[in-house]
DNA sequence: ATCAAACTAGACTGTCCAGTCTAATTAAGA
DNA sequence: TCTTAATTAGACTGGACAGTCTAGTTTGAT
């Protein structure tokens, strides 16, 4: 080959990354074991230290591609509003495409390791946090600075109140999923409703008392 | 001695168990280790393994020992309003109780740790679920349903709204805590803060439209 | 004072596993 | 086709650690 990195090579990578991704977010760092890493990439575990030095290297790797992706994913669906959708349209979208990015058990096991392994690991939790909820409230917090200015939510600081808004949509369903395993990620249908009476409870607080763009209070249908 | 039990047998297990606590917060159930245990336990080996069979049996006690605990405590200092507090007043203090219980060093740890360990232990993450954020939910609820009957708050399911108002509380600090490490606690006045927003958000939408017991909503200083 | 139960130090066993080594095989670019 | 880098199976080393064993010591109830 003329320059690095045959296909055979970045081949047995992803296979290794992957299979490393199944055993660790099942087993954790410690309870995983590198014979079954390249059992499972079928492969030898030799070619595995050939591509990553140490069961950390390899696990680091696969946590901050998986982190980094994550952040990737959400925020491609809804952009930010340069439309001019009224506010409660806007934050029922943005509700309802995170809730869904992020209430995967793929993402959901990520998290779970992730917490687990803070204290080997701070790292790690830092970096989640950062590409996770940091990413989602401060892309709130824009759109929420617009609708002030345009007179159709109150005046407030809006970052604090993305943070509220955030905690509001997500707080509920992740912790649930983090104590009670992947059974705990609610249906379809049970998370758009928590996420339009998230709204409706948002709004309330910071909405326009009753004209411009948000409907009147409507405290029927709780989650 | 007469009748099982002496001191000495009795303190040694606390001493045990207190050992154990600290080890396996730190470290995990695999990356603790029995050696360790039993010299901070200032103990045999042999003894450590007289009181508790195996890892495991030790680990489930400690857990489970801290997981109750930890309910029992929550509660404690704030009595079901048989008194007649304006509902502003009850939910503020719940919140600053709770965050004030919760939001401690050895209870995230505990949280990291059960979280870590629900894919090997998923047992303990149900039963951290129903002894914490269960019993406060319910509490709230049982609250709520009082104040609905004498008119203070409007017509709503009570258990759906005392969810939201756990998480509306408990979302932000508690994720915070769990991927940022002990250092993402937030101060007591911070907390203090963080808990007035909460109820007057939640008043905002489930308190009575003006008259009653809410006062009206006040959108300045947010978190 | 006696004696049984609890405890001690520390050596020991067996298992698991990260990481290495070897010698042979495969595949792909020149 | 030739050559070189990548890969393979599987044996091997060394360390960590759960759990046991032994032989002797302390403790506390009677």
């Amino acid at each position: 080959m003329v320059n690095g990195a045959s296909k055979r090579i970045r081949r047995n990578r992803e296979k290794i990354l992957a299979a490393a991704e199944q055993v660790f977010l099942r087993a954790g760092f410690l309870g995983a074991n590198m014979d079954s890493i390249a059992e499972k990439a079928a492969v030898s575990k030799q070619t595995v230290y050939a591509h990553f030095q140490s069961k950390e290297i390899l696990f680091l790797e696969v946590i901050e591609t998986m982190t980094g992706g994550a952040a990737r994913t959400i925020g491609e669906d809804v952009e930010d509003p340069l439309d001019d959708r009224p506010v409660e349209d806007y934050l029922t979208a943005v509700a309802i495409d995170q809730l869904s990015v992020v209430l995967t058990p793929r993402l959901m096991q990520l998290r779970r390791m992730v917490i687990g392994e803070s204290e080997r690991f701070p790292e790690l939790g830092r970096s989640l946090y950062e590409n996770g909820p940091l990413v989602s409230i401060r892309r709130v917090a824009r759109a929420l600075a617009r609708y002030k200015a345009i007179g159709q939510i109150r005046d407030c600081d809006p970052l604090g109140a993305a943070t509220q808004f955030n905690w509001m949509v997500m707080g509920a369903p992740t912790n649930a999923a983090m104590l009670l395993g992947d059974s705990g990620i609610p249906s379809r249908s049970e998370l758009d409703a928590h996420a339009r009476e998230a709204v409706r409870i948002f709004l309330a607080a910071y909405g326009m008392p009753s004209g411009a763009g948000g409907r009147a209070a409507d405290p029927s249908t709780p989650t």
